[in-house]
Order: structure tokens, then sequence, then C-alpha cells
DNA sequence: TGAAAATATGACCAAAAGGTCATTTATATT
DNA sequence: AATATAAATGACCTTTTGGTCATATTTTCA
């Protein structure tokens, strides 16, 4: 790794939690010099612009939520307790692993009418999970755990869609009481399609 | 109405659309000018600042929401025809009946880690349609539409974060599809709790 | 190790941002 | 209709913004 490589890194690192938390727009050139102790022209040797940065921190982000998805989803042998370990995971919104909380979210909503390519990003992720989600139930159902008509798919989008709207319902509220709920009504519909 | 009042109204009309697809921070008082074709001392004349006027914005879209939302739901006698009402409304994210998308969920990550007099904003409007939603279940069991037992807190929880959930699917991947296996879900269950 | 190449610096720039105010124009009240 | 009150204007101001560049410092590798 050179010099210049570290230092990209270095700033990527820097600069992704406050993209995540104060979104791109909200994100100003300033924010990252004091983050890093780089001067302004550091950040322009290794970066086109702060829309050139901005991409780099979504995507490390959304990296860092694949690389603990999968850490945790490999550590477990059963389809039943990748799930698990996946809800537990993502069970607690106020403390989300990614600082900033869930960047799909984040980055979805900001960049839906105003960035098709970090929308782009963001859809190639969800769509990336929503997969991952399935082939486990797929998985889940050869190995005999579970029921052979259930739903993959129809599992996957409501296990997604039901945990980002928890992620909404608890950051706005500042209380993590309603995934709970949330993550109940996972276990049950997986509870009722085991065997 | 006065003059003052009406241009009042007039400027959060037409600022509402704006702020929700652009954001908060996205979004300029020369984007306000051009909607609005007035001057910028105009703007200041009704609205102590930029800040100022983002709050009537959300204020606003939120408003919207709710109008059309209880316009649906007053629509309708029983409760399983006020849900279907609500669902059928929002089950076309790409077009949402709010201009710029769900202002509960644009506002709602923006603001959760930037402005707490907005999550506050969103966080209320989370709790009423929460508690909209558990009361139309509660009536139905009450008028014998659904079963006694079925656990409204936990519907209400469960068909707002689907919905939101699929907000961010669909209008991250430009398109409907997943909704429609959404909608479908709270469908059945719907009809497994139906007597 | 020393010269060439690359990286870091921060003063500087132009444009865009939010915001002000004296003046003009319109509205309301008698 | 006259007057007092309020709203609209846009030139102007200050600060912040993203971005540049000559210069200084550090790496790199022959």
């Amino acid at each position: 790794m050179t010099k210049a490589e570290k230092t990209r890194q270095f700033i990527i690192e820097k600069s992704a939690p406050i993209f995540n938390t104060k979104g791109i727009s909200g994100t100003v050139m300033t924010d990252i010099m004091e983050a890093t102790k780089l001067a302004k022209g550091s950040l322009y040797v290794h970066f086109e612009n702060k829309e050139d940065l901005s991409y780099a921190a979504v995507d490390h982000n959304m990296q860092i939520l694949k690389d603990i998805s999968n850490k945790i989803i490999n550590k477990h042998k059963t389809a039943k307790g990748k799930i698990i370990g996946f809800l537990n995971l993502f069970s607690d919104p106020l403390n989300h692993p990614v600082f900033g909380g869930c960047p799909m979210l984040n980055f979805g909503m900001e960049a839906d009418d105003t960035s098709p390519i970090i929308a782009d990003k963001v859809s190639s992720m969800i769509k990336e999970v929503l997969q991952e989600l399935k082939e486990i139930v797929d998985t889940g159902i050869a190995a005999g755990e579970f029921k052979a008509d259930w739903d993959s798919r129809k599992f996957a989008v409501m296990v997604f869609a039901l945990m980002e709207g928890g992620n909404l319902i608890c950051r706005t509220t500042k209380s993590n009481a309603q995934m709970k709920i949330i993550v109940q009504i996972i276990k049950d519909e997986i509870h009722r399609n085991s065997l």
C-alpha cells in the first residue's frame, strides 16, 4: 500500500461516518478537513471533488454493512441461525453497527430524487441483500430446516422492509421499542415455516 | 385571509415539494425564489430564515399526508375497507400522493442526526399514524370484523414499517414490483385475522 | 543516497449561500 | 379619497462554499 493509497483510505474512513450522519448535501469539505486534520489541498490530491469523495464514502459505508452481515452469516451454520444472527445485528437501530445508521436508508432517501449514481449504488446493494436473504431461506428449505412451500422471495422483501421501516421509526422516535415488535414478527414468521 | 396570510401560504405550498425532493440542506433560497417568482426580500417578510420556512414546509407536507389519509379512511365504513383504502393509497411509491415521496421517510432520515425539531415533528406524526392504524383494528375487532385476539399494536407497527421499507426499496430501485409483495403480505395478515 | 516524482500545504479565488434594508408599491382603514 | 400600515423589491452585504495552485515537504526507487 503506497502512501497515496493509505491517505486516500484514511480520508474515506474518516469521512464515511460524516456523510452518513449529515448527509451528502449537509457535509462540507471543512468537516472532512477537521476530521482528517489534513489541509484542503491534500483532499483534492486524492479526490477530484466533493462528489467523487461522497461516492467513495457511500461505497465504504455499504462495504462495512456487507462485511458485518457476511461475518455473522458465515459464522452460523444453519439457515435459521444465519437469519436470527442477521436480525440481532440490526435489532438496535439507536446503536446501528454502521455509524449514523443504515446507509441504504440514509443515502437512498437523499439520492432517490437528486443523484442517480448514488441511487444506483443503493439499488444494487438492496438487491444484493434481498438475494442473500432469499438464498439463505432456499438453502434452509433444501436442508430440511424450513417448509418446502415457504415463499423465500416474499420473506426476503418482508424482512428487509420491516427492518428498514423499523430503523425509521426507532431513529426518529429515539426508542428501540418498536424494533422489538418487528423482530418478533419476523421470528414468528420463521417459526411458522420451520419444520 | 389577509394578503400576508395568502402569500405566506403560497410560499409554503410552492416550497414544500422542493424541500421534500431536494432535502432541507439541499434546498436553497434561490430555489424558492424561482418557484414563487418572488424577490428574496419578500420571502424574508414572511419567514425569519430558511430554517423557519423549512419547518413550515415539513408541516405542510405532513398535513397533506394526514388529509389524504383521513379522507380515504373516512370514506370507508368498515375497518377492513379503511385499511385496504390506506394500503391502496400508498401502494405506488413511484407516484406517491405527496410529491417527492413520504415526508416522514424523507425528513425523518435527514433530521434524525441533524435537527431535533424536525425529528420531533416526524416522531409525532409516526406515533399518530401508528395510533390511527391501531384504533382502526380495535374498532374492527369491536365491530366483529376481526378476531378478538388480534394484536392491533403489532399490526400497526408491521403495516407502517413494511410500507416505509417498501418506499425505500421502490424509490431507489425505480420499480414498484416489491410493493406488490408487501401489500399482499399485509392483505394476507388481514385475511388471517378476519372473521 | 540523491534526484525525480509524488504528496502535503494553506493562502487565495470565484461563485453561491443566507440574509438585510432603504425604497417603492400595494393594501387596509377612516 | 386620503392616510397609515404593511408587503414587495432588488441591490447589496457577509459568510460559507467548493476548488486551485505555487511552494514546501516527503516518498520512492534507480
